[in-house]
RNA sequence: GGAGGGGUACCCAAGCGGUCAACGGGGGCAGACUGUAAAUCUGCUGGCUCAGCCUUCGCAGGUUCGAAUCCUGCCCCCUCCA
């Protein structure tokens, strides 16, 4: 195990906020294998980059020697996350629960070890818990205390409804701190709260409070939220390689060196030559296709990425239309045409034939890669093209 | 329980009898310019069998030649009082 002070800047690469930092360096020094928490709400296993920025530093500490236990928090998610703006969320059943741990296993062992991996249910303790248990829990904590959390007293303040039982949220992912004995906690900045509760309750069990550490929330392709699919801004870890080496690329320059601080693993030099050389006048588009490479090779891997790469510029320096196109057979009706408006929409290219009609007028529709003026122009049956909708949106149809 | 204010398209927000498929802003999409970057300019942003037609302004009725706009009932939200 490295020492200390090699741990530390590790550590500390991207991170926010540690509470309480001195601590942790006693931890480390204790020289044995710390246990490393995160917890994940059971409805959500598609995972996209804005989740692995916690799952790096995961593997970060697995890499240091440490233990990461990935907590599903399939009881919690009964209450459902009273941060942000969430108010209720269906509850799961044992089978849906176990579906989605399996996806994420999938997908999380892209960047862990799972030997080094432990992936724990929180509702094995929990259910175990009676009421009695529970109002004891509760007894440890205080309205006021409850209060001083900022969602809380916005709505409180702002005279929005506080269910009792979201009080509960924060006790609960406490005391998985208490049942783990866990080390240290990572959590998003807005998980702040939930995770010094652990800390207090660690100590009221009798325990050595646990580290918390914060890590950033992701912007979005936007730039500006957070990265969240229903936003529709996100990278899915599970996307194609040409998708995702696609976004990678749209997005600004700006985000694109957040990017390389959250969520490549290069060294922090490496990322500092980077910027000298932006500096001295590169395009920093040729930096991004590294940390496009980077991140495609590592859900894929490398062999994707080159070609992910080749492919982005045959289609979008040099205005190639990509090999593999997302094929769709379209049946005509019994003239044996099809109206464009129609293709494009049932294609699913658009989402109805008014927009359609709009793309046309706005001259954004090519068929074969030649624009289409005429909204009138009916498609044969027999025939293959190659339709576009903007930059974007492109496929091959066959009709019938 | 009482008094007042409000519910308009993805969001904010005008409109208060016809000229409203509904001003304006945001967001989004598209075109130009580019590096599928940013910035900028332009256009579009309910649906359809698309030079026309159909359905939208919390819900249900009514008045009227004609309603998002007026009337009645209902539902929901906010503010103040108890």
């Amino acid at each position: 195990m490295k020492s200390v002070v090699e741990q530390l800047p590790e550590i500390q690469r991207g991170a926010e906020e540690i509470l309480v930092a001195d601590e942790l360096q006693e931890k480390l020094k204790l020289g044995r294998p710390l246990r490393i928490k995160a917890g994940f709400d059971p409805t959500a296993p598609d995972l996209h980059l804005g989740h692995t920025v916690l799952i790096n530093k995961m593997r970060q500490f697995q890499d240091l020697g440490h233990e990461a236990i990935f907590l599903i928090g399939d009881f919690t998610g009964m209450i459902g996350d009273p941060s942000g703006k969430n108010t209720t969320r269906p509850s799961l059943s044992p089978e849906e629960v176990a579906a989605n741990a399996e996806t994420y296993k999938e997908q999380i062992f892209k960047i862990l070890d799972p030997d080094k991996t432990r992936v724990v249910f929180n509702s094995e303790w929990m259910s175990k818990m009676d009421a009695a248990d529970l109002i004891r829990l509760a007894a440890r904590n205080t309205v006021a205390r409850m209060l001083e959390r900022d969602d809380f007293s916005k709505r409180y303040a702002g005279n929005q409804p506080i269910a009792i039982h979201e009080f509960l949220y924060p006790l609960v992912q406490g005391y998985d701190s208490v049942a783990l004995e866990a080390d240290v906690e990572l959590g998003g900045t807005d998980q702040k709260f939930n995770l010094l509760m652990g800390r207090q309750l660690q100590q009221a069990f009798g325990q050595q409070p646990q580290i918390v550490l914060t890590m950033p929330l992701l912007e979005g392709l936007d730039g500006v939220n957070k990265m969240s699919k229903s936003l529709d801004n996100y990278i899915g870890i599970t996307d194609v390689p040409d998708d995702m080496f696609g976004k990678i690329m749209s997005i600004s320059d700006d985000l694109m060196w957040r990017y390389f601080e959250l969520l490549s693993f290069r060294p922090l030099q490496e990322l500092q030559a980077f910027r000298d050389r932006v500096a001295a006048g590169d395009n920093p588009r040729d930096i991004k296709f590294e940390l496009a490479l980077e991140l495609v090779a590592r859900f894929h891997d490398a062999g994707a990425a080159e070609q992910a790469k080749d492919s982005f510029i045959n289609r979008f320096r040099k205005n190639e239309v990509p090999e593999d196109l997302p094929e769709t057979l379209l049946e005509c009706g019994p003239d044996g045409q099809m109206g464009i408006g129609h293709v494009l929409q049932q294609a699913g290219m658009v989402a109805s034939t008014s927009e359609a009609f709009r793309m046309i007028k706005q001259g954004a529709v090519r068929i074969d890669g030649e624009r289409v003026e005429d909204r009138n122009l009916e498609l044969l049956s027999g025939a293959v093209h190659v339709l576009q909708v903007g930059k974007r949106r492109i496929a091959k149809i066959t009709f019938k």
